[in-house]
DNA sequence: AATAGCTAATGGTCTGACCATCGGCAAATA
DNA sequence: TATTTGCCGATGGTCAGACCATTAGCTATT
C-alpha cells in the first residue's frame, strides 16, 4: 500500500497551462480562450479555474486585462514579479544566492571564452564602453554592468545557464544597486569595478578560459564584499 | 492629471497578509482564521479571498489543510520555488541541461568536501552501500545513486544550490533511468559507476575539495556519455 | 480503557449572478 | 467625407450561497 496523492483541481490546471507554455504551444503575447470557455474545456468550475489563472499571474506567466482577455506574458515580466516578494530574503539565503552566483558567473566566463563569437565579444565590449561612459550616472552604469554579465552568459550559447544566471542576478539586483549607490563608495568602487570588467573582457578576447574564470571570480568576490556588509546593517 | 492605479481586491489582500508575515505578526506555524471569517473581516467575497490565499500558497507562504485550517509556512522554501519557475520557462535542451548539471555537481562536490559534517559523510556512505547492495536491482541502484548526489548537495548546506541541482537532476532523471536500464550496459556500467562514486566519497572523506570536484566531473562525463548516445537513437 | 461512530468545522469546488471595463460598430455630427 | 458620440457585446473581477470531502474531537458502545 502506498499513500495516494491528492491532486487539487487548480494544481492540475496550473500544470497543464505551464506545460503548454513550456512546450511553446502558448507563446508570449498569445491570448487564452475566455474563462467561461476554459471552464467547459477543462470541465471545472470557474472558481477553480480562476484560482489557477491567478496563481499563474502571480508567477508572471499570465496577465489578465478586463474586457480583453488573458494573455501570456513574456519572460521579462516574471523577474519583476519575483522581486515583489524579494524582501523576504533573509541574510542566510542571500549568502547562498551570492555563492551560487559566484559559481555560475565564473563558469559562464570560462565557457564564454571558449565559445563567444566575434559578435558576442563586440556586444560585450559595447556594454563595457557603456559602463565607462556612465561613470557619473549610477543608473546607467548599473544597467551596463548588468548587460555585461548577461551578454557573457549569452555568449555561452547555453540557454539554461543563461536563464539561471539571469534569475539569480535579478534577486541580487536590488542589493547590488544599493551597494553601488552608497555615495561614499560610488566613485572608487565604480572605478575598481570597471577595471575588473576590463580584465574579464581581455581574457575573453584572448580566449583564455581559465583567466576569464579567475578574473570573473575575483570581480564577484570583491563586489559581493560590499553586498554582505550592506546586509549586515 | 495622473493615471489612477486600479488595485485588485485580491492584490490588496495579498499585500495585507504578506505585510503581516513580514512584520512577524503572523509567525510560521500560525493558523489563520477560517476563510469564512476572513471574508467578514476583509469585507470581501470568498472567491477573492481564496484567490489571494491560493497565490500565497503558490509562493510558499501559506499552506491549506482540509478540515484543519490555513497555516503560515516556514518561509525557507519560497526562493527555491521561485527559482524553479524561472528554470521551467526555458526550452530544456538536453545538452545544455547536461552541461549545467556537470557544472553544478562538480562545484557542489568541491563545497561539500569543505563543509560536510560527519553525519553528512555517514549518510553519503550509506547511499553508496545501498548502491552496492542494489547492483542486481536497477531500480534500487538508481534510487541510491540519486540519493548519493542529493546528499552531497545537501552537505554544502547551501539550499539554493541544492534546489538547483535537484531540479536539474529531476529533468534528466528519465533519461538516466533509461540509460542504465539498457540490458547490454547494465552490468559493466553499474560496476564502473560504483567505482566512480567510491572515488568521490573517498575524496570527500579526505576533505580534498579539488579531488572531489575532479572525481565528480569525471563521473558525470562518463555517465553523460551514455546519455547522449541514448538520445541519438 | 479502547474502539467505533457521530458531529461540527474547515478547505475545496461548483453554480449563477452582477458589475466595470474594453473593443468595435453604427449613427449622428461637423 | 472624416470625426466624434453613443451603444452593445464580450470579458475579467467580484460576490453570495450551496454542496462535497476530509479532519479533529467528542460520545457512546463494547
Amino acid at each position: 500500500m502506498r499513500p495516494v496523492q491528492r491532486t487539487s483541481v487548480s494544481d492540475a490546471i496550473i500544470a497543464q497551462i505551464t506545460d503548454l507554455i513550456e512546450r511553446n504551444v502558448l507563446k508570449p503575447g498569445d491570448r487564452l480562450p475566455p474563462e467561461r470557455e476554459l471552464c467547459k474545456r477543462f470541465q471545472v468550475g470557474r472558481s477553480s479555474l480562476r484560482e489557477a489563472l491567478r496563481s499563474l499571474s502571480m508567477m508572471g506567466l499570465l496577465e489578465g486585462r478586463v474586457g480583453e482577455g488573458t494573455f501570456v506574458c513574456d519572460k521579462g515580466q516574471y523577474v519583476e514579479r519575483a522581486l515583489q516578494w524579494g524582501f523576504l530574503l533573509d541574510g542566510k539565503k542571500l549568502q547562498d544566492l551570492s555563492e551560487t552566483r559566484m559559481m555560475l558567473e565564473s563558469q559562464t566566463a570560462y565557457l564564454a571564452a571558449e565559445r563567444a563569437t566575434p559578435a558576442d565579444l563586440a556586444a560585450i565590449a559595447d556594454a563595457l564602453a557603456g559602463m565607462a561612459a556612465g561613470l557619473a550616472d549610477a543608473g546607467r552604469f548599473l544597467a551596463s554592468d548588468l548587460q555585461f554579465h548577461l551578454l557573457i552568459a549569452q555568449a555561452t550559447h547555453n540557454s539554461i545557464l543563461y536563464s539561471l544566471l539571469e534569475t539569480t542576478r535579478s534577486y541580487l539586483q536590488e542589493w547590488i544597486k544599493e551597494s553601488l549607490a552608497e555615495p561614499s563608495l560610488a566613485g572608487p568602487r565604480a572605478e575598481l569595478s570597471l577595471a575588473e570588467h576590463r580584465q574579464i573582457l581581455a581574457a575573453l578576447q584572448r580566449r583564455d578560459a581559465k583567466a576569464a574564470r579567475q578574473a570573473m571570480a575575483a570581480h564577484i568576490r570583491s563586489s559581493s564584499g560590499d553586498l554582505e556588509e550592506k546586509v549586515r546593517r
